[in-house]
DNA sequence: TGTACATCAGTGAACGCGCGTTCACTGATGTAC
DNA sequence: TGTACATCAGTGAACGCGCGTTCACTGATGTAC
């Protein structure tokens, strides 16, 4: 039956933030149209009145998922706490509300291109935030260097997620080693 | 028909040398047993006189991935070489012959313990593999250090592979900017 | 403000398709004599 | 060394299942009078 005008924006805001959570913990692939739906709390034949396929979907997900892994970087000024923060068992473990770069980052590869492309905005806006943070000479220096401290912590959390149930001791010491050694070399 | 035991076993490592380069190019969701058959010159129905599922070829692929991708590196006495290979475009746009830490990594984390097992061996094997390279004073300082050189290394590749498609030029910039700040992070 | 009706968001069954897995069958291999 | 037959790797059709997507239908919303 139809709906008002403040529900629909209502179904639509929860699908996307559903699917963005959903994407995030398990992979575009491993998610289906249903189960998002139904987390929604509707019936899956609805979902093409939102949205035009699962590839769209995936696209608009990832989006809001960089947004909101973002939004808590761009707001906190303290560098090390940012640090502390992404390699934390916390972050690990919870990757349904963590960064979006490490959660869908080897799958991200085989998407379309217009999806990369909104990855790729989101992972500059990522590497400009730890910028500003970075004291070097040039911008050249300061890039390359918020570039690296960006590619160790992604490392480290995605490193640190697959041996998680498999080995737990290595990977609290790979977020441990990681936090470490970046505060040191990075002086921070 | 029957084959001769030669046979068979030659089929048994066409079956694990395909799947172990699909899977590093397309994950293990994306790739089905029909399609690893095909690609080894036999019919699908097969595969279950040398597989008992695909899971369990899963964790045998993994294991063959990692050895062929050590293998390099443990054979290398030079870590600039290893480094300046692994950071180059060259290996961004061959995943199936590549690491398979990078290539597969996301995925573990929703993989059987086992595999993740298997998985945590290979990874230690690569960062004890990088650690004989490393000059540091005590033995903790070694490990931390080759720890973060491999995260950055895999998170760098990880974004490359990312963006390729989306922002090429990024993608080449990530490579060369987490190349030249390793080098000179430690020293190499 | 109240009524009559066109609009359209949501429902739930159905579609074709590819997946992992099973199985009756085939025929070359390897063994027993 | 040669023959007869049991073994078993490979074949290809079939299984149930879940996927993304479509669609006829329902009934509340929002509009025209």
């Amino acid at each position: 039956m139809r709906v008002s005008k403040a529900k629909v924006a209502e179904h639509r805001s929860a699908i996307l933030q559903t699917a963005s959570r959903l994407f995030r913990e398990r992979g575009f692939k491993d998610v289906g149209v249903a189960e998002i739906m139904q987390a929604s709390g509707l019936t899956h034949g609805a979902f093409y009145g939102h949205f035009r396929s699962k590839a769209e979907l995936a696209k608009a997900a990832c989006q809001d998922a960089c947004a909101q892994s973002l939004e808590r970087w761009e707001k906190s000024d303290d560098i090390t706490a940012i640090l502390d923060r992404y390699l934390s068992p916390a972050h690990r473990d919870a990757p349904a509300r963590g960064c979006a770069i490490s959660a869908l980052g080897a799958e991200v590869a085989r998407q379309s291109v217009e999806l990369q492309q909104d990855y790729a905005q989101g992972l500059e806006r990522f590497i400009a935030a730890l910028e500003g943070h970075i004291k070097a000479e040039d911008a050249d220096a300061r890039r390359r260097k918020a570039t690296t401290l960006f590619a160790a912590m992604v490392g480290a959390v995605t490193m640190a997620r697959g041996v998680a149930s498999g080995d737990p001791a290595l990977s609290d010491a790979i977020l441990e080693d990681v936090r470490q050694q970046l505060r040191a070399c990075f002086e921070v």
